[in-house]
RNA sequence: GCCCCCAUCGACUAGCGGCCCAGGUCACAGCCCUUUCAAGGCUGCAGCGCGGGUUCGAAUCCCGCUGGGGGCACCA
């Protein structure tokens, strides 16, 4: 039988990022395996669904790269057969009428268990489950009726979700049986912790995809960095292309306890990520990032700031800050200026030719000579008044891109 | 209150009875490289929650405790 998983996200709110965790489980366990990866909105509540978010749950699984098959569908299309198979279960005598909705009977005895293949042997004692509503008063069934029944009529094989499912798994194995179908392998990931060792929120950083996205993460490396949150292949690997992600998961392999989402981390990967790229395909990332984030910056003079900051920077949104002196003039700090230096460089510089980084290097290093200064006492003033910072890219390519013109209108502007 | 789950460096984890006086990665510290900042290289700091068992031998198995999390709706 081959692998079918499903993502269920409800439709109340932006994806946060420790259920994407959650669905890209699914999708590398069914990817791994040949198996189709179905996207299911649980909107059996419609007064908390809210417009839009169906839109923003699949954006946000797109841009990860994350596939689904058969289309999106909904938990309230299964309305009428909902229905129908509350009738027959009433008629069957395993459901009855309670002052106007249905409700399931559930043993009262013995213990209802299964062995879930990330946490192991789990088991609930019978008597803990009240007869549960299937069927509210106003005819549309309840989460823990439709989700089971969507899953045997979507003929899931594995339901990966969230461990906040855990007790309601007892209940939907009783209602599979009672529909007379054979419960799914059930496995049960771990929550994502925020720095505090509470859930992950809002005052911790970004947590919902369109966040990472703005602040310059790249999709892989936000895949990658989900992927280790709870699940590693071997302990000594960490960076994984998404083919070999898919290739070694294994549900076997995913950590029984909660993880720490650890931001610090996700810079770093992504960092790796972003200098792995080639420099035509960085320039390209960059300059759409800009795009979508309302910096109408000369594409042509992005591009060719784009290898100046590639080693530099960790995120796009780190670009504005640092080599925004490339598309706007700077307010330096004066008291970081030189002025017996920068009138020197305004010299050199104003005859150094051709205007290349190269020949600029030369120049710069003769005038620290002639000085007889460290370099790091002629760079600064130069940087700052240029850059407007003490830290930037590096001087020689900076003052070649900037053009000649405007950095010496800066160094001699400065300079007064 | 009741039920369920979890527990290795600050963080993510490897470890599934001897290969572990616990390995890798991030973070942190120091050094090197260096025009700043990064990147890179090297070195270092740091951990099996506690108490009982089982065993020749336990991070690994069992029990208890403590701590953390989740759930107990005509929410999902």
């Amino acid at each position: 039988m081959s692998v079918r998983v499903r993502m269920a996200p409800s439709p109340t709110g932006f994806l946060h990022i420790g259920g994407v965790r959650t669905f890209l489980f699914n999708w590398l366990f069914a990817r791994g395996r040949d198996g189709e990866c179905l996207l299911r909105i649980e909107n059996t509540d419609t007064s908390r669904e809210v417009e839009e978010s169906v839109d923003q749950i699949e954006r946000s699984l797109r841009w990860l790269g994350i596939e689904w098959g058969g289309g999106t569908t909904f938990q309230l299309d299964r309305l009428e057969r909902a229905q129908e198979e509350a009738a027959r279960l009433v008629e069957a005598g395993s459901a009855y009428e309670d002052e106007g909705a249905i409700r399931i009977r559930m043993p009262n005895e013995g213990v209802t268990g299964w062995d879930d293949a990330i946490k192991g042997r789990i088991e609930f004692p019978n008597a803990q489950l009240e007869d549960l509503v299937i069927l509210r008063s106003d005819g549309r069934p309840t989460y823990n009726f439709a989700s089971p029944l969507d899953d045997w009529l979507d003929e899931i094989t594995h339901v990966i979700r969230g461990d906040d499912h855990v007790s309601n798994t007892p209940k939907q194995i009783h209602v599979l049986r009672a529909l007379g179908a054979e419960p799914p392998a059930y496995a049960h990931v771990p929550s994502v912790f925020g720095e505090d060792g509470r859930k992950l929120s809002k005052r911790h950083g970004a947590v919902s995809v369109d966040e990472f996205r703005d602040a310059g993460y790249l999709p892989e490396a936000l895949m990658n960095f989900l992927a280790l949150l709870g699940w590693a292949p071997d302990g000594e690997t960490t960076i994984m292309s998404r083919d070999e992600l898919f290739e070694r998961f294994s549900l076997e392999r995913v950590g029984a306890s909660p993880a720490t989402f650890d931001y610090a981390k996700l810079d770093w990967m992504n960092g790796v990520y972003l200098r792995a790229l080639s420099a035509e395909d960085y320039a390209g990332r960059l300059t759409t990032w800009l795009r979508e984030h309302e910096y109408d910056w000369p594409e042509e003079r992005v591009r060719a700031a784009a290898p100046l900051v590639q080693e530099k920077i960790g995120r796009f949104a780190e670009f504005p800050d640092f080599a925004g002196f490339l598309f706007h003039d700077v307010e330096p700090d004066p008291a970081l200026l030189d002025r017996r230096v920068l009138a020197a460089a305004e010299t050199a510089l104003s005859e150094t030719e051709p205007w290349t980084a190269a020949e600029i290097e030369t120049t710069l290093k003769r005038l620290c000579d002639e000085l007889g200064e460290k370099p790091r006492t002629v760079y600064l003033p130069i940087r700052v008044a240029v850059t407007g910072s003490r830290i930037s890219p590096g001087l020689y390519e900076s003052l070649e891109l900037l053009g000649r013109a405007e950095a010496l209108a800066r160094i001699q502007g400065k300079s007064e």
